[in-house]
RNA sequence: GGCGCGGUACCCAAGCGGCUAAGGGAGAGGUCUGCAAAACCUCGAUUCGCCGGUUCGAGUCCGGCCCGCGCCUCCA
């Protein structure tokens, strides 16, 4: 049974969804007004956790990630820039697509675009104003929380405490847009000279921040779907007012679990631009960690905690990827006795077992990741002593794949040859190692190193690995 | 002030009432090897932030305290 933490619950539930065998999802993606930063992917990459572990499980995923590409800072540095925020966002979107891909993100099925669903999000304001839950302001349309007696049920806020809250009142004043109830929010902003704005049924102006996700998500999933993904800052006020506009237009259940990853603060500190701690994926590229490793390590903590970066921890994911593909490139170059071993049968059964079971438990990572690391020591156990037959490899590269399916760092299989230059050098290298020149054996051997070959000796002869990029 | 997360070996990190406290990294010693690499074997927390309590039995439950972190209308 795969069970969940839902936020709105407040504890870990078992997991239906609506459609047996189908699992509809919807993600908060980015706000394109910025390069991302390994914080924003660590959201990501819990996410692809989530969709790649329900797959393995055997359901099929319907998976919609909105692009935020019009929003207050959009508009305000991309003015200042003097481009529209098509081209001022442009960059970013391309960056961010990027980042997915380099760190072998399963795409999402759709990724709308909130400039692209202006209607959709027109229709469902039209209706909270024809419902008298949505309000006219100076030229803008808020939502009436008082009219949405659910409200704060996700974030556990109370709606008499709001105001009260200490830090609020300084914010309400600062806020541009007059409201009756200063805890309601803007649906509709009234346009403003020099800024992008929609002519619309319900006036000129643009969109809310919440209300995108309100009308795209209804569109391609349905107005109530089954899992809701985002980082915890968005609980509140996102998600809540989220709730709000969708099942205050809709009349039905919005969501039925919702699952919020925490922040990854970098040495021990929330990341932030004026501490010189916000790093994107780039960053610790150019710095030497292998895209796996990063993967590696955003995904190895589990989603409800905090991730604490340290170029320490990144260096240690980098070892404990290469343990796996070491092991991995063992079962592919190594030849095997014609026996048989029973063993092995049952090792692979303990660790399917073992690695389903953790990841149905609230997706913990930490149980999956021991079963594969504990079925990888068994099985080198077994190797040294030369007890895995051809049938067991099989069966070990089978259970390896498998697993791979969710964690995804194992290489793209590629072309196993060598450029004829360094096939010639390794060729040279033996004939010094059967003359016993180690001198110019080892010569050869740095020399293949620096071109980023290694080279091992076995019983079986030489053969080469490419290092980790 | 409100809501929430966490403090387990040098580092990362499971376990959440009961066999010897997972797993990975780093470290020490050994095996194999011309030397390496990889791998294997062995070692490594009498102890789980602190203090009380419940229990036959507690990192695990309860109470108090200390410390770190996040959110509270920009934020993944």
């Amino acid at each position: 049974m795969i069970k969940f933490f839902d936020t709105l619950r407040g504890e870990v539930v078992p997991f239906e969804p609506l459609l047996p065998g189908e699992v509809r999802l919807y993600t908060c993606g980015p706000t394109v007004y910025n390069y991302a930063h390994i914080g924003n992917f660590r959201a990501y990459i819990f996410e692809d956790l989530l969709k790649r572990f329900l797959r393995f499980m055997g359901s099929r995923v319907l998976h919609v990630m909105n692009i935020t590409d019009v929003d207050d800072k959009i508009i305000r540095d991309a003015g200042a820039r003097g481009v529209s925020i098509g081209e001022f966002t442009e960059p970013y979107l391309k960056s961010f697509f990027a980042g997915i891909e380099t760190l072998r993100i399963a795409p999402a099925d759709r990724y709308p675009l909130a400039t692209e669903h202006i209607p959709e999000m027109v229709r469902i304001i039209r209706g909270l104003l024809d419902k008298g839950i949505a309000y006219r302001k100076d030229g803008s349309i808020y939502f009436s929380i008082a009219k949405f007696p659910g409200y704060g049920k996700l974030s556990k806020i109370k709606r008499d405490e709001l105001q009260t809250t200490s830090r609020i009142g300084a914010r309400i004043e600062a806020d541009e847009y007059e409201k009756e109830s200063a805890q309601d929010f803007a649906l509709w902003k009234a346009p403003k000279p020099g800024e992008p704005s929609w002519e619309t049924e319900i006036g000129p102006g643009r969109p809310g921040w919440h209300i995108e996700c309100s009308a795209m998500s209804s569109k391609y999933l349905g107005e109530t779907f089954d899992i809701h993904c985002g980082g915890v800052d968005n609980i509140f006020p996102h998600h809540e007012n989220e709730i709000a506009q969708s099942e205050a237009f809709a009349g039905k259940p919005f969501v039925r679990y919702w699952l919020h990853c925490h922040h990854l603060i970098v040495d021990g500190e929330k990341m932030a631009k004026s501490k010189g701690n916000q790093y994107t994926l780039d960053d610790l590229l150019r710095r030497g960690i292998p895209a796996t490793a990063v993967r590696f390590l955003l995904l190895g903590t589990h989603y409800r905690k905090v991730l604490n970066f340290t170029f320490e921890a990144a260096d240690q994911a980098k070892a404990s990827v290469q343990r796996v593909l070491d092991f991995a490139y063992e079962l592919d170059h190594r030849s095997f006795p014609e026996i048989r071993n029973e063993d092995v049968q049952r090792l692979v059964a303990e660790a399917d077992r073992k690695f389903r079971d953790g990841l149905s438990d609230d997706l913990n990572i930490s149980t999956a990741l021991t079963a594969l690391f504990e079925l990888i020591r068994e099985a080198n156990s077994l190797l040294a002593r030369n007890k895995i037959g051809r049938g067991e490899a099989d069966l070990l590269r089978a259970a390896l794949r498998s697993f791979d399916e969710v964690l995804v760092l194992l290489p793209e299989p590629q072309e196993e040859t060598l450029p004829p230059d360094l096939a010639a050098l390794v060729e040279e290298r033996e004939r010094a190692r059967r003359s016993m020149d180690f001198k110019r054996a080892d010569e050869i051997r740095a020399e293949l190193l620096r071109r980023g070959i290694i080279l091992e000796d076995t019983r079986d002869g030489v053969r080469w690995k490419i290092v980790q990029p």
